[in-house]
RNA sequence: GCCGGUGUGGCGAAAUGGCAGACGCACAGGACUUAAAAUCCUGGGACCGUAAAAAGUCGUGUGAGUUCGAGUCUCACCACCGGCACCA
């Protein structure tokens, strides 16, 4: 406890309307045909009870937080600013008139409780109940306004039930190309060659947008479990930063890159920061070019196909696969520059075309290659290596026998694995050609000196010819600083077919395509960098697969999915939660449980944490729901695009961020608030599932999230990000116990604008804090409030009794508000409206105060002002507005009972209308005086009281004035010579 | 290296191209108090002035530019934060 004395009873108020909102339920959203008890102030508001249905219940606003995992070091205090934040606006939302869903939950898998669990024995359902316990009573303390009947947790078995159902309809699913959507599994075509039930069922499973793959993958020894390629970051475990290693293994894959396209392209038609669209869309990482096949020279070699359809989606490009090796580039246009090809270390032919002299060197750098960490091959400035195979290939556009090199800065992940080395026009290539002196050949020059002057080898310093410049870099490229990678002219580029002589990149790499596709030597392509996501855990605390193996009569393992009746598949009561000794996932322990009586055999692995995150939003909408993940008729209303406005609705046409897209795109949660660090995991898995749901028909909107915002990270009062290890942590309850609910919320939001990084300082709190303390003694009686302290030390009377022994202030009374107060209120009034819709929460909070300074000099308090500072302030500090709405209620008798649902006052643009107003006088742009004239004033007027002003007249004097500036109501500007 | 964001008092920050620093913190002085805390009032960009004022000059990371006028628009830099990074 604090040893100054409390600014006002905060511990009294905020138990005190926690509850009575709690019993009244008033935060409970209704769905369309729920039944709407008639003494709900929600009915009241709209005149509607019982069962509405969509089409008359007022328009909605879904107003969403990233729902927190619930970690056992309890709330901090970056977990309320977004919380504020979305509360606030449901709040303001909800006395516009909207029907507000606002609800929360749990993302409770998560490895802490699981490790925990390895540890100790302790199921981690219990370990991740009391961490929900605990969050669940910070947040409550904080008193937001969530529909607590909606709430939900991903461990819940009537919520994870789901999630296994929703991946039953990615298994069941494949990709159509021709559609561009997902289908059901039942309309995919076979290939003619497709005959047996076993080459049809392998076809299958191949398209499933759920497939299984044998791949490398990473593999966290620490963590025991493999990761998916976004959980890696610098070649570590994202969670605990642990090393990975790359190591093949059998995995459940999503074809989340069947949607890259989409991905992409969408991210238009959504309200994100560009920052975070930026992230998604360099994660995705499309570049546009072209396939070209070279012909292998060496000939003795036996090579076997490289494509088979189940397993490519590429289709051959119609010549001889058997002695080609495909590339990806995205210049063909410097195709003529091509000297050598790379092929990434693990390229499956490899081994094929490696001569026997080449055998023993390639085989040792494979090696060495293959013990290094992702970390070290990644390493930044790291020198190039690599190793001749001794084979060659054929340039197709020239017929120049080209060596082929191995080297790891080819990544066997990305497009075919395989590259043309241009060194001349690329940096990669250039390094690594100067290290094994391979051939540089100049195809692209540059048009403009720039590039010149800045890679030129020194000897030519002071030369300024650019053909002496062109004929040094066409004969000795290997002299320049560096590679030129830009766009230019094409040169040296023909064959007796073709010419790229002259052309502009752009022009030249359209043309070079064209020609290869005529001759069947190469496409247009799309590469994404996107991978598909590895969607399998060894972990027990994960939702278990609903998939059984079983074996066919010629002993081939396959799977299939258990029925939907069948759901949900719990996971088995184990005693010991580490993996097997075998190195299996701890549910291979449960042998009961694993091995079926008809002989099949149940998946032992888990899902991942983000398999969860990816709908529960949707099941927000309708959580209770026994048949459906969600119902049809509360998915279209929450979820579906915007509706006319109905005639109560106040919306602030100007300055909307919320309304600034299109309507007619505008669909989805309305607005999503969370960190930043889901941009590229949460953000992306649950775009990719609720595309395929839509594709699926079972959703009706194709982009889940239509706004979203990052709330920027608090750091510590030292200006470093909160660590134990440093001691800046603040603890919420700390700050609640001693400032209240109400002072943390506000400062929280009066911090600065809600996107930017920002230190925490307690004695921003105390400001924030006296300002309420303020508000209070505004509005009670100083005597009455001594006597509640006096009382309050017997410790005899309930809460509610000390609050009722405070009184209202005598000096607010139901009279007419003077012309300046109405002015000060009016103002306030629109900036707090105009500021929540821009969701400047800081910027509004300070036009409260300044009312508030202002209302504290008042003699006399009118009633419907103070009423109506109420209700800006509610949103923001919502037990003391409710305080002491309710003892004007008590008082006055005529005001509505319900805060939560009164109807948000409107400004009144005629009350802001100066009389009088003071305008600057500058004299060539400098201020000189300040003038007060008349609001009817003419221009002229203007320019005669500003020639007159004696603090003007001494610049002006015996000068001429050569020019007259006046922006009506805003400034005169003198220019004199 | 590439992409995105941010640079304004001692600090957090405000400013449709039009009086830079609203609001808050910290600080200083005063009132109340035996005293302190709390509260209320007053003052705070820098420089130069002055007994105190008033004038005046400079000032939004740096340098140019557009404009009657730039924190705001344009160009080129610098610094910090976040993301990506051998993706052909």
């Amino acid at each position: 406890m604090s040893s100054s004395r409390r600014q006002y009873p905060f511990h009294l108020i905020e138990p005190k309307w926690q509850k009575n909102w709690d019993e009244q339920q008033s935060f409970r959203a209704f769905n369309p045909n729920e039944e709407i008890p008639a003494n709900h102030p929600f009915a009241a508001r709209h005149k509607i009870s019982g069962k509405v249905p969509a089409a008359q219940l007022p328009e909605k606003f879904y107003i969403l937080d990233m729902f927190p995992y619930p970690s056992g070091a309890g709330l901090h205090v970056g977990h309320p600013e977004g919380y504020t934040a979305t509360d606030i606006l449901a709040r303001y939302k909800r006395a516009q008139g909207f029907n507000v869903l606002h609800p929360m939950g749990w993302d409770s898998f998560g490895l802490p409780a699981e490790q925990y669990a390895v540890k100790t024995g302790q199921h981690p359902r219990l370990t991740t109940e009391q961490n929900i316990a605990n969050f669940t009573r910070q947040i409550k303390s904080l008193g937001f306004s969530y529909d607590w009947s909606r709430e939900l947790a991903t461990t819940n078995t009537d919520y994870f039930k789901w999630t296994q159902w929703i991946f039953l309809k990615l298994y069941n699913s494949w990709f159509n190309p021709k559609t561009n959507k997902a289908e059901p599994i039942e309309n995919l075509e076979y290939p003619t060659d497709c005959k047996t039930e076993i080459e049809k069922r392998n076809f299958r499973d191949s398209k499933r947008l759920a497939f299984v793959t044998e791949a490398p993958v990473w593999w966290c020894e620490q963590l025991g479990t493999v990761l998916a390629n976004e959980e890696v970051v610098d070649g570590k475990s994202e969670v605990g930063g642990f090393p990975v290693v790359r190591k093949p293994m059998r995995q459940w894959m999503l074809r989340i890159t069947a949607y890259a396209e989409k991905l992409l392209t969408d991210l238009d038609t959504i309200d994100w920061s560009d920052s975070l669209k930026e992230m998604q869309r360099n994660w995705i990482g499309r570049s546009e070019g072209a396939e070209v096949d070279f012909q292998i020279a060496s000939s003795g070699t036996g090579v076997s196909p490289v494509c088979s359809q189940s397993e490519s989606n590429l289709e051959t490009h119609g010549r001889d696969a058997h002695a080609t090796i495909r590339v990806f580039t995205t210049r063909p246009d410097t195709l003529f520059g091509a000297t050598y090809m790379v092929l990434a270390p693990e390229h499956k032919l490899v081994d094929q075309i490696t001569t026997p002299e080449q055998r023993d060197a390639v085989a040792k750098y494979k090696s060495e290659i293959s013990k290094k960490s992702d970390l070290e091959r990644t390493e930044l400035a790291k020198e190039k290596t690599g190793v001749f195979t001794g084979a060659f290939a054929i340039n197709p556009v020239n017929g120049e026998k080209i060596p082929i090199w191995i080297a790891d800065y080819v990544l066997a992940s990305y497009g075919t694995g395989a590259i043309m080395a241009v060194p001349a026009h690329d940096e990669r290539d250039f390094e690594f050609a100067k290290k094994f002196k391979l051939p540089i050949k100049v195809v692209v020059l540059p048009n403009e000196n720039k590039w010149f002057a800045e890679n030129a080898p020194s000897d030519m310093k002071g030369e300024n010819s650019v053909s002496k410049f062109e004929t040094r870099y066409y004969n000795h490229p290997e002299d320049f600083r560096s590679a030129f990678t830009g766009e230019g002219d094409a040169g040296f580029s023909k064959n007796p077919e073709i010419s790229l002589n002259g052309l502009k990149t752009s022009e030249a790499k359209k043309k070079i395509t064209d020609w290869l596709e005529s001759k069947n030597l190469g496409k247009r392509t799309i590469n994404y960098k996107l991978r598909d996501w590895l969607f399998s855990r060894q972990r027990y605390w994960g939702e278990p697969f609903p998939i059984v193996w079983k074996k066919d009569a010629a002993g081939n393992l396959y799977h299939e999915a258990l029925p939907e009746n069948s759901l949900p598949v719990l996971p088995p009561n184990l005693t010991d939660y580490k993996p097997t000794a075998t190195g299996e996932p701890p549910l291979a322990r449960a042998k009961d449980w694993v091995n079926l009586p008809d002989g099949s055999v149940r998946e032992t692995n888990t899902m991942p944490q983000w398999a969860g995150s990816c709908w529960y939003y949707l099941r927000y909408l309708d959580a209770k729901n026994n048949s459906a993940f969600v119902g049809k008729d509360a998915e279209s209303y929450w979820m579906g695009s915007v509706k006319s406005l109905n005639g109560e609705i106040v919306t602030s046409e100007t300055n909307s961020t919320i309304q600034q897209f299109n309507n007619s795109t505008k669909s989805g949660v309305d607005l999503y608030v969370g960190g930043t660090e889901h941009a590229v995991l949460h953000l992306l898995y649950a775009r990719f599932w609720h595309k395929v749901l839509f594709d699926l028909g079972y959703v009706s909107t194709p982009e889940p999230f239509f706004k979203l915002v990052n709330q920027g990270l608090i750091l510590g009062e030292d200006g470093q990000k909160m660590s134990k290890s440093r001691g800046n942590v603040v603890n919420p309850d700390d700050v609640l116990d001693e400032y209240g609910a109400d002072a943390f919320r506000l400062y929280e939001m009066f911090m600065g604008p809600l996107e930017m990084v920002k230190p925490w300082n307690t004695q921003g709190v105390e400001g924030v804090y006296r300002f309420l303390g303020r508000v209070w003694r505004l509005f009670v009686d100083e005597k009455s409030e001594t006597a509640y302290e006096q009382a309050e030390t017997t410790k005899t009377q309930s809460h509610e009794e000390l609050l009722d022994l405070i009184l209202l202030n005598g000096e607010i009374m139901d009279i007419a508000a003077t012309p300046a107060q109405l002015k000060m209120l009016h103002t306030c009034i629109k900036k707090v409206t105009e500021d929540l819709d821009g969701l400047r929460f800081n910027t509004a909070i300070s036009a409260m105060m300044v009312f508030i300074n202002d209302a504290m000099t008042w003699q006399t308090k009118p009633l419907a002002a103070m009423k109506i500072f109420l209700q800006l302030l509610a949103p923001f500090a919502p037990h003391l507005a409710e305080e002491l709405w309710a003892k004007l209620h008590s008082t006055f008798g005529q005001i509505s009972p319900s805060l939560t649902y009164a109807a948000w006052p409107k400004f009144d643009p005629a009350l802001l209308v100066e009389s009088e107003s003071e305008i600057p006088v500058q004299v060539n742009g400098k201020l000189r005086d300040v003038i007060k004239v008349s609001a009817t004033a003419t221009q002229a007027d203007l320019e005669t009281v500003a020639k007159n002003s004696e603090k003007v007249k001494p610049f002006i004097e015996g000068k001429t004035i050569k020019k007259v500036i006046i922006v009506p109501k805003k400034m005169v500007n003198l220019i004199v010579g």
